[in-house]
RNA sequence: GGUGGAGUGGCCGAGAGGCGAGGCAGCGGCCUGCAAAGCCGCGUACACGGGUUCAAAUCCCGUCUCCACCUCCA
């Protein structure tokens, strides 16, 4: 498989360190406040190549971290009147519904910062034992200067840089990062070498990583703004504490709206929670994977709409076919070409145009009713499941029980059979009405040549 | 000041020297009692100006516009 090293700046064949498994890091939420749609695009470009991976029979084991202590949570816990984390919690359970909403695999371990406030220390201590750190009135900071690889994640020259405008005392060079934060009076703090005080963020990953994916893991991913200088920080402190850190660094680019960088717009039209109010879940995730992780992707309404009603197409297809197509077992089977699509730096835009053709050569078979419908309805549903959006699987299943199903499927069955009578009969107000009336409950039918169907409007909610 | 990315038909969005990805919307047809769905057909798009080449959306030079990052960010 080749994926886009940002690291390197190439498209390199992915070969895992460990044979037969993947072990990847993902940067989570700062859980400050509710998810928006953008931050689900990581989440879902990681579920994928780790849903990919366990089809190839991979073990993978996948850490996706929750930032629970920053100034920015602080900030915000004074400003909503709770403790922080009374809040940091809230946002968490927001995204963590928000990430299981849209259909994504649970991580493998999902470790909270302040849980591991020992490795950090460890590790900063490390840090000044080999001068790559110093300690200044109670902090701790990391010299940029004592690392000669500093900027070559994000292209940059220190001495080219805009310097840091803080006014932190006792920092060497301008440059300088914390990697231990002296806690002001009524700040949240833990006890360390150096006084009160807390981690600074980056550390957090490079510790977090280190505990549960070892001193060099496969990839570590997340959204193209934390390249620098978060993870150009997280480079400095592993590899400078010993580690040689992750192999493949990957950065998915925005949801943009109006060519502008989401997190910089602002209303609540954008949240997870708000979106769903007026799309489902498995719309969105399709939205979602619809640009390459590589582009940004422009967020409109009308766009989501559109996608709505192009995923409906694939959807009806599966419904439809499999209503004809009985008692088959979903074994996974895909096209070469949509594996070629899929190793081929996670191309999703492709994979779906992809669909759309499998989708129509089924739709022909489901009309003239030839023998390759089967096969047909078992890839489309691979690929769908590959990329966590076939409809029939129980995560998107309406959750109506199978008693209120087939009551209501008994009463439709017999209006439609007197409807069919009256058509028959050539009584077309009548059926017309019928269908009118259905329709106003939220029952569409469609005439077919063997029989009438009916389905339930796509509502959301 | 430094670094990186983008500009594709009405819309979304792939592609990266020669065959017009795919979808949405629109138009025409088939099917249908009428619909709906489906299928078939219809488009001469690549910011602008030069250049290289038999051939450029794709490569080169220049210009314009937009966006992101430079120690709070998916």
């Amino acid at each position: 498989m080749k994926l886009y090293d940002s690291y390197s700046r190439s498209l390199r064949d992915f070969i895992p360190l460990k044979n037969g498994e993947v072990s990847m890091y993902l940067c989570g939420a700062t859980v400050q406040g509710s998810p928006h749609i953008g931050h689900m695009r990581s989440t879902i470009v990681f579920d994928i190549l780790r849903r990919y991976f366990e089809f190839k029979n991979l073990k993978v084991l996948f850490v996706r971290n929750v930032t629970d202590i920053d100034d920015k949570i602080l900030h915000n816990a004074g400003h909503e009147d709770s403790s922080w984390w009374e809040l940091a919690s809230k946002y968490e359970l927001e995204f963590s519904k928000a990430y299981e909403n849209l259909g994504n695999i649970v991580p493998s371990i999902e470790p909270r910062a302040t849980g591991h406030i020992p490795q950090m220390i460890e590790m900063i201590e490390k840090l000044i034992e080999k001068n790559h750190a110093y300690v200044a009135e109670g902090s701790v900071w990391f010299a940029v200067n004592s690392f000669k690889e500093y900027g070559k994640l994000s292209g940059q020259k220190v001495e080219e840089m805009l310097a840091a405008q803080d006014l932190d005392k006792g920092k060497k060079d301008p440059h300088d990062f914390a990697l231990w934060k002296k806690s002001k009076d009524g700040e949240p703090f833990w006890n360390s070498p150096w006084g009160k005080g807390r981690p600074g963020w980056h550390i957090e990953c490079s510790a977090m990583a280190k505990t549960y994916l070892g001193e060099k893991f496969d990839i570590h991913g997340g959204g193209l703004d934390l390249q620098f200088p978060h993870h150009e920080n997280e480079i400095a402190q592993s590899k400078a504490s010993g580690n040689d850190f992750a192999n493949f660094w990957v950065h998915n680019y925005w949801v943009t709206q109006s060519g502008e960088k989401m997190s910089k717009s602002l209303g609540n039209s954008l949240k997870v929670k708000e979106v769903l109010t007026r799309f489902r879940p498995i719309e969105v995730r399709f939205y979602l994977l619809s640009a390459h992780y590589r582009s940004n992707l422009e967020f409109s309404d009308q766009a989501l709409s559109e996608a709505a009603t192009a995923f409906s197409r694939i959807e009806q297809f599966v419904l439809r076919a499999s209503e004809k197509v009985k008692n088959y077992k979903l074994d996974l089977q895909f096209p070469q070409e949509f594996i070629n699509a899929i190793e081929d730096d996670l191309a999703t835009p492709l994979t779906i145009s992809i669909i759309h053709e499998y989708v129509t050569r089924g739709n022909t078979a489901l009309t003239s009713n030839t023998s390759n419908l089967a096969d047909t309805l078992k890839e489309v549903r691979s690929m769908l499941h590959l990329l966590g959006l076939d409809p029939m699987s129980s995560n998107w299943i309406s959750k109506s029980s199978n008693e209120e199903k087939e009551a209501l499927d008994k009463l439709i069955s017999e209006l439609l059979r007197k409807r069919n009578e009256a058509r028959a009969n050539k009584d077309f107000a009548l059926a017309d009405s019928m269908r009118d009336a259905l329709k106003n409950a939220g029952i569409l039918i469609e005439d077919g040549a063997d029989g009438s169907r009916w389905t339930i409007e796509k509502e959301v909610k």
